[in-house]
DNA sequence: CAGTGCAATGTAATGGATTACATGAAATCG
DNA sequence: CGATTTCATGTAATCCATTACATTGCACTG
């Protein structure tokens, strides 16, 4: 039983006559490690892929082999073979938005507890890139994507497509979707501000061809019905998300001579912007106006005042899409789930009681 | 010269009869769009591949079954066969890291300029997780990677590895790398800090395995010698980069009794937490405390003060690192080169002449 | 009109691994 | 001890596209 690999047997001999390139540190292939061990391919491939069905001797020595002569197996042609990668792409709208990368987190624990790897595609939103990456899956350099935006892209594929939809969610009842209740986020925020006295409260909408957006534009309109507040269009400002655009929003509703004492805006970034269109025209937060987000960023609770903001639960988001896709994957039979998680307000420094109507 | 390929000849006439799954909607292969659009495999190849060199009328012919069919060429097979992706893999450290959203920004911008896609690959600074998608330009799924730790990934190839650094460096003379002047930098923020009347400034130093790091560190010293200050080594503290790491840190200088009327960080964020931890004791910043941190990442604008920094130019790190990779995959004789760009002080609000010494 | 060159297309080798099937030896059974 | 499994390994087909080389028809030349 010497693993040293001096008897290998039942083999023709023919040896080290191959035309392996001997030590050179070249590219390798299971060939010439088979020639290099006197083995044949398939037993090389079997010591690499299942190891405990070649005999211990062989597969020591094919191991020292390999390790000797340094040898990658072409995933290509294996992947080409097999037809699976382990390869996950998620496209991600944006990658400067902090919100995203705790959604990551979470795919990549799942992603790495099964055995997957995540590559990371950023799309900017636009469908063309959200398009290139999505080739890759009917490429077969991916096995499946999550998006986060609210498009499905096309994959030229019958049956259930291999996209799980996370952060946003698609009308398509086809595909899985991992979400939070915008809605009740959006009118927890906003009753709060009510509870607070708050009676003109502004609102800073997103981008209007998100789902999420409406909803969140829905629960603001339900929270001011309930308290039976007007709800003056002219309050709403839209922006794209980021962090210039609350700015403008605010200075849009500023320079339209708008009163108002509190802001909810869509997201904290939105409202780190807000925050300082506000001080910037020496408007005190939180005691002149209340500001509120959306999402919980890291950066949120180091802000000054801290941001009060709904918190989505990033990393659960994550966790959840990437487990739908793996049980997909394993199953295209399973059916398609729209996952709703909930999205709970946390109260910080920058929203405080209805100042006293200024003359 | 009709395009309606009626008048396909030269043919053996074997058309339909093959095994082809007709008008299924699933995945197919060139084989099945060639016996579709009765021509044989290379025609249909080079009509994806080089139009130029197919006649008119089969190409529109092709085209137009390629696209009744739904038809992807399969990546795998056509990298295989050519031996590249046009893929790279950029590996950050942290997608949390706003610094590096902006050097990812670059790095795409001319990957797309010049046909290639970038995916990320997030790995925690764990050697494992670098390894691992490094991996994957052995194993020939991706063409280079753009590196942005101090260590540079293991794939046994001879010759130069297709592999650039950016943002940190490498002592491998082999390996390209484009960094940021980091002892300048640091030096022109402690000497903006003398400046205002400063003397014991404070230095919150990031992980010591990080070259920039070191460098970071040596400008203060530098500062601090040209300004024949002491610089006493109680007055530096580590961390590893994060919001907490800087708030730990302030902690440890003011629970040791240590007194400063300045610090520098060697991040923004670390800066962050900094601001933080002297405002939840009282300290003001910029009149009690100044604080300067490096990067310039998009937030530090946004804090209250705005945060004194010094910038890198992010979008040029990453569109120079991968301007390089281009190059070296394109012609790996191409000398490597240790490029070095500058930063830059911004001043904001953080910072402010040092108070009259307390009594 | 034979000869040459070019354009368009086809045939088959190729890339590197996995794996169904085949084979031989050893182990087990009755 | 012959028959039957089981184990370890080998041979060759396969995955799918690209491309070197071969072939064919046609236009053009002298």
């Amino acid at each position: 039983m010497s693993a040293d690999g001096s008897k290998r047997k039942r083999q023709g001999g023919k040896a080290d006559t191959s035309n392996a390139t001997a030590a050179s540190g070249r590219v390798r292939t299971v060939k010439e490690i088979a020639a290099a061990a006197n083995v044949s391919v398939a037993t090389v491939s079997r010591a690499l892929q299942r190891p405990e069905i070649v005999s211990e001797a062989t597969r020591l020595h094919i191991q020292e082999v390999v390790k000797r002569l340094g040898y990658t197996p072409n995933a290509l042609a294996r992947n080409l073979r097999t037809a699976r990668t382990r390869l996950i792409v998620a496209l991600l709208p944006d990658i400067a938005n902090p919100f995203f990368s705790q959604v990551i987190r979470g795919i990549e624990q799942v992603a790495h507890e099964n055995g997957y790897s995540v590559l990371l595609g950023e799309t900017q939103s636009s469908l063309v890139r959200e398009q290139a990456y999505a080739d890759m899956v009917a490429a077969r350099q991916a096995d499946g994507i999550i998006t986060m935006s609210h498009r499905v892209p096309a994959i030229p594929m019958q049956g259930r497509l291999p996209v799980v939809n996370a952060c946003e969610y698609v009308k398509d009842q086809q595909i899985s979707s991992v979400y939070v209740d915008n809605v009740a986020g959006a009118r927890a925020a906003v009753d709060y501000l009510v509870t607070l006295g708050h009676r003109d409260i502004a609102f800073i909408a997103g981008p209007p061809a998100s789902p999420i957006c409406i909803d969140r534009e829905q629960g603001y309109r339900l929270a001011l019905e309930a308290a039976k507040l007007p709800g003056d269009p002219a309050l709403t400002a839209v922006g794209d998300f980021s962090i210039e655009a609350g700015e403008r929003a605010i200075e849009l509703l500023l320079s339209q001579g708008q009163s108002f004492t509190a802001v909810f805006c869509s997201n904290d970034e939105m409202a780190i912007g807000a925050m300082r269109a506000l001080a910037s025209r020496g408007l005190r937060v939180p005691q002149d106006v209340s500001v509120v987000g959306f999402d919980d960023i890291r950066f949120s609770r180091y802000m000054t005042p801290a941001l009060t903001t709904v918190a989505q639960p990033k990393n659960a988001l994550g966790r959840e899409a990437m487990s739908m896709l793996i049980e997909l994957l394993n199953d295209p039979e399973v059916p398609p789930r729209k996952r709703v998680l909930s999205a709970d307000l946390v109260v910080r420094g920058s929203t405080a009681p209805c100042p006293p109507r200024r003359a």
